[in-house]
DNA sequence: GTAAATTGTGGAACGCGTTCCATGTCAAGT
DNA sequence: ACTTGACATGGAACGCGTTCCACAATTTAC
């Protein structure tokens, strides 16, 4: 059952059995009648994919991300959601897995014109490759593209950070702890870190007490029992989110060692539960900006401000 | 740039470029070679929507959730991406915000052919008025859909909900505070939850000591201080997640009131770093499972069972 | 050497909705 | 009475890839 199918059995011709189904301007009474009766009569429904491939668009939007676990991709992906929701789009989630290759097939599904514009929340892929797909439709990144001229929404965390380790130097912690979640040389938060590590203390952090790929309470945990495994006591721990600082915490719980101070990240329930500072990164409002470039198909670049929430842990723990 | 400009170009025709694109058989090496020379030179990529409607599918498996702020959803949905991802469909998010109109929206576009089927993580709508929607693709639920013949993965609570309120008859607690997250009237859960007390206890919940709408951590917070604000004292709580039994937990540290026993679900963070007794329901396997009925058009029905995990609250804590 | 099978290719038809252009009708305007 | 413009509708063309059928050219088989 088709449009045309429609169009003999109400008599008239499948233009205006198009017009009727889309509320068109010059139609009669007579003819918009006959012809819903005829479509509730043998429950007629149009095809979207016909229709998407006459208008040339889908109104479907891909979201590249590597998996759904890490808060900072719920709250983004949930910021977009609502985005999308509001403007009549959809989104599909394109799971990358961090994988470069699969990243290139999204890229060139959008060339396929299977989306209308995809959002990389996390990308694998070098920006120059991404670039080259601008062409194909429009194309949204969750970090600061820098000199590329492609659409972002990213958080600015060198700030926050400046105030976090500006607050550590303050309270004069000397044996300050990094947990990163990548590598500098993959991960432009990990370098952001780097970089306002340096402007803080004019030195760059001490390797000893570094540690990456660290995005769990269990890494958490694992990192610390490591530093003390290899006599290294850090008196403070700057990590990426609050789920790893509680996990940190838990190791000096179980083994009866003063708890050193912790600093977070993305505000999470952890943090609140246990008081530890932290760095709110705003991820929804990320979400929803980039899907707001999106939509709008516009190159503009929307940094969003991250903040230090200090507050003060508790002395005694449990 | 279209396949029959390719067909024109390389001087074939369009049924051959066809089945060079698609690897198909019987094309002669030349022409092979010639046309793939042509559409690298003038960068064609065949047009996704018209091949799906060529194809009479799209791949596209619309998941309908009311957010994905809530665990529940967001494993369901990691594993129906994982799912979706090894068999190469794609999934749509169709928020509903638990809203029936929006709900049925997306059944309607199931059944114009946008998606090859739909995944339920909840529904608002009737299971009646959705069962009429089978004849238009294959629908899947996340929850169990009794008598109706309706394709669904879901969780088995009630078994693991009758050992943690054994374990809370066993251990002599008289005050047993109830506390979840939507109405007996429009929630099954909570339908099992009252069913399994009524099983272990011969009697109804106590209506004082029962709650609704509690979703959150903050939620926890304010049902129990209610209660005490009302003069109830309940000495174990049976909650709907750890974060809420932490909430529960967090006003009686504020006001230094002793911890009563606490029960969460769903083995989050939370829970595991307070030590509070929960319950698994292994939500990514439910989504794995669904993903796979809707991928291969079963009517199948999978329960997954939960598991009551205890664990010894610490005595004291900060 | 001829029938049968294999290989290769063209092209129309199909999947299905939208839109533009042509044509026609009728009432308002002058 | 005649033009103009609003209203109404048909129908072809378009968006674009797939597939089936027909036909031709080779091979293989006996």
């Amino acid at each position: 059952m088709n449009i045309r199918d429609i169009a003999k059995l109400s008599g008239y011709s499948s233009g205006t059995v198009s017009r009727v189904i889309n509320n068109n301007d010059y139609v009669s009474e007579k003819a918009r009648k006959t012809i819903k009766k005829i479509i509730k009569e043998y429950d007629y429904a149009p095809n979207d994919v016909a229709r998407n491939l006459s208008n040339g668009k889908t109104c479907d939007i891909g979201v590249v991300l590597p998996h759904n676990k890490h808060p900072y991709y719920t709250q983004l992906v949930d910021g977009i959601m609502d985005e999308a929701f509001a403007s009549g789009y959809r989104i599909v989630l394109l799971p990358s897995k961090f994988d470069s290759k699969t990243e290139l097939k999204y890229l060139n599904r959008l060339r396929r014109k299977a989306y209308d514009s995809i959002i990389f929340t996390s990308h694998g892929l070098p920006l120059e490759k991404i670039y080259k797909y601008k062409q194909y439709g429009s194309i949204v990144c969750c970090q600061n593209p820098g000199e590329y001229d492609i659409a972002a929404a990213y958080t600015m965390r060198e700030s926050s950070y400046i105030d976090a380790l500006n607050w550590i130097k303050l309270h004069n912690f000397k044996k300050i702890s990094i947990l990163l979640s990548r590598d500098t040389t993959v991960s432009a938060t990990a370098q952001k870190t780097f970089s306002a590590y340096e402007k803080v203390f004019n030195t760059a952090p001490k390797n000893e007490l570094l540690n990456t790929n660290v995005t769990t309470f269990e890494d958490g945990y694992s990192a610390a029992k490591q530093f003390h495994a290899n006599h290294q006591y850090p008196d403070v721990y700057f990590t990426n989110g609050d789920d790893i600082a509680a996990g940190v915490r838990q190791f000096y719980l179980d083994n009866s060692l003063e708890i050193p101070q912790l600093i977070g990240q993305e505000n999470q329930l952890s943090g609140q539960i246990l008081n530890i500072p932290t760095i709110n990164h705003h991820f929804q409002q990320v979400g929803k900006l980039a899907c707001r470039l999106a939509i709008n198909n516009q190159t503009k670049q929307l940094p969003v401000e991250s903040e230090f929430i200090f507050r003060q842990q508790k002395a005694i723990e449990n």
